[in-house]
DNA sequence: AACGTTGACTACAACGTTGTAGAAACCAGG
DNA sequence: CCTGGTTTCTACAACGTTGTAGTCAACGTT
């Protein structure tokens, strides 16, 4: 049923290396001989059996990366320009849903490390640097926390200028009670804190107090938490007249949440998100967003990791930051800006 | 750094195969041997090496998903679901994104099948089943389309009865021009041809007439195409009462569209979707949809997988259908039903 | 004609694991 | 004390591939 590099080897009438030559594009081999040995394979319908190989070359070829949430869709957005990204290398991803769970992060940053994956990608949402000591050496990047003098490679963006830019453009619409929605008792450097200190110095910086009940925490960053922290907001009395979510599905729950109230977006309160997903270009009304870059994100992510795959694993872990984009849309701006 | 049964071995002073046995969880071992070697397992950190195991077993523990896009919410949600269900039997899932072309589909189909996953669960959207011949035996369930007569297990809703379902929805809420968007060129069998039939048998049931002019083809089913085709319904002076979309992304860009050509859902055109995506939930106005049982249909396809990979690979192709739940919402009912 | 160099190929071992066969130690029943 | 069976463990080969070392012929140079 399956053939191997014998058969071929016994139908082309050479050697099992001369066929693994002819495989791996090996220049020293007869135009003739080659040309028999490609005929057995095509007629055999030969395909390397990977397992082998990676046995004895140490290396699989496959990378994964792990993401809280697959239906989350900045992660889903992400997930697709990583697979594209790592197949232009000749790479297979092994996607991974953590659920975003310290204990089940830990698993998957120490455990899927079993040698079947060459290196890791890794967005976690609740693992802190102290974590993630133990790697046994397997290549890893992580993406979108700025984990202070962590052990890996990083692709990040500025959290704290993008969210204090979108900050900025409320204030600059003349937003004076700005809420925000999505803060998180997590430890230090998560998006959540880097957003909220963002969210924070953009208001010092216009001389508006920051009022600790215009800000609503979401245990997690679903529609549901958006609307639900909406909701809490508005019946607690605060009125604000603009909020900054801390990611696009937030908003998207705020929005269905300010609808259902009666009130109007913008002009009563303009709703601002972060992610820049696609949901967002089609949403009534659209959304306002900080757009990461997530094609350069994951390019970047791909080459940190092919590096430090192919190259020294004992270099010092480097950071790159990826550009992102305000793009200020009808949920700040109204229909006809 | 990395250690091998032989490193546990003589940490243990026993044979590797002992350690083989300990880490298979062998019955006959001596509790002291068996602490032993534990013992020396925790020490040096040890795991196994996959790809020997594979090499030797000739199993990976991994399965493939394939699916068009992953940042089709649709897509997301279901490759959530697999990814649990096979988590439950202990399998890891390597997720592929075919793009949906019919050339790229074919790769996957069969070239996917190099030996390093023991299946593959496969949702085309253009392979027919004459494309699905020449697999080399690698066990496959194919998802969500009707490949009559095809070679392998498949799971189904029924897209035909769901269809009717939802447009005799739109004509017991007293729409008469029910307008459809959707439609594909494609081979028999596939979703868009099976909706579109569900489409028109309850037309026809309900005494409507079929107009050609009410059906939008979409090439590709995201949120732009929708709005394209509906803006196109709008401008080509048809004026519909109601929208079937063939997926609820075609209909979010619908209900897009709509805003903002200024006319209201649903008391001017009433809107409903197929698939039933979280999204759905929390639009302005919620949409109402179609919603297959999507754990289900992911357990089922693992459970029929895992039967193919463990039993009887030349039993007879079986096929599940998997239920699904007309879910009405604003959309089609407006704010207060 | 003897020499080294290159090209074309092959035999063999090794990657880390587990199945098979079997040895050694132990036990129970006569 | 022997017999037959079980328990506990081990040596060896094999899974399919590729790196290393090497053979042999053809070639160009002295």
């Amino acid at each position: 049923m399956r053939h191997r590099l014998k058969d071929v080897a016994e139908r082309a009438g050479v050697s099992v290396k001369t066929v693994s030559n002819v495989v791996n594009g090996y220049a020293h081999v007869r135009p003739d001989t080659r040309a028999r040995v490609e005929e057995a394979i095509a007629a055999l319908n030969y395909r390397p059996n990977l397992s082998a190989r990676n046995l004895r070359k140490g290396r699989t070829g496959i990378i994964a990366l792990a993401v809280p949430e697959l239906d989350i869709p900045y992660f889903a957005e992400l997930a697709r320009h990583v697979v594209s990204a790592a197949a232009e290398l000749g790479w297979t991803v092994l996607i991974d849903q953590t659920g975003g769970g310290r204990e089940q992060e830990r698993v998957v940053a120490s455990g899927i490390t079993d040698h079947l994956i060459d290196g890791l990608i890794f967005s976690p949402l609740a693992l802190t640097a102290d974590d993630l000591v133990n790697l046994d050496g397997t290549p890893m990047v992580l993406l979108g926390e700025r984990v202070d003098r962590g052990p890996a490679d990083h692709v990040v963006i500025d959290n704290v200028a993008a969210a204090r830019e979108i900050t900025n453009h409320l204030v600059g619409l003349g937003r004076r009670r700005i809420a925000a929605i999505g803060s998180q008792r997590t430890p230090e450097g998560a998006s959540a804190r880097l957003r909220l200190d963002g969210y924070r110095s953009a208001l010092a910086e216009a001389g508006l107090g920051y009022d600790e009940a215009l800000v609503a925490p979401a245990p997690v960053w679903h529609r549901a938490d958006g609307a639900a922290a909406m909701r809490h907001l508005l019946s607690s009395g605060v009125r604000p007249d603009a909020v900054f979510c801390f990611n696009d599905t937030l908003a998207l729950g705020a929005l269905r949440a300010l609808h259902e109230t009666g009130l109007r977006v913008p002009e009563d309160v303009a709703v601002a998100g972060f992610d820049g997903i696609e949901d967002g270009r089609f949403s009534v009304p659209t959304l306002t967003t900080i757009a990461p870059d997530k094609e350069r994100i994951a390019r970047l992510a791909v080459e940190l990791l092919a590096n430090r795959i192919e190259g020294d694993r004992s270099a010092p872990p480097r950071e790159l930051a990826a550009p992102y984009r305000l793009e200020p849309r009808e949920s700040t701006q109204g229909r006809h800006p």
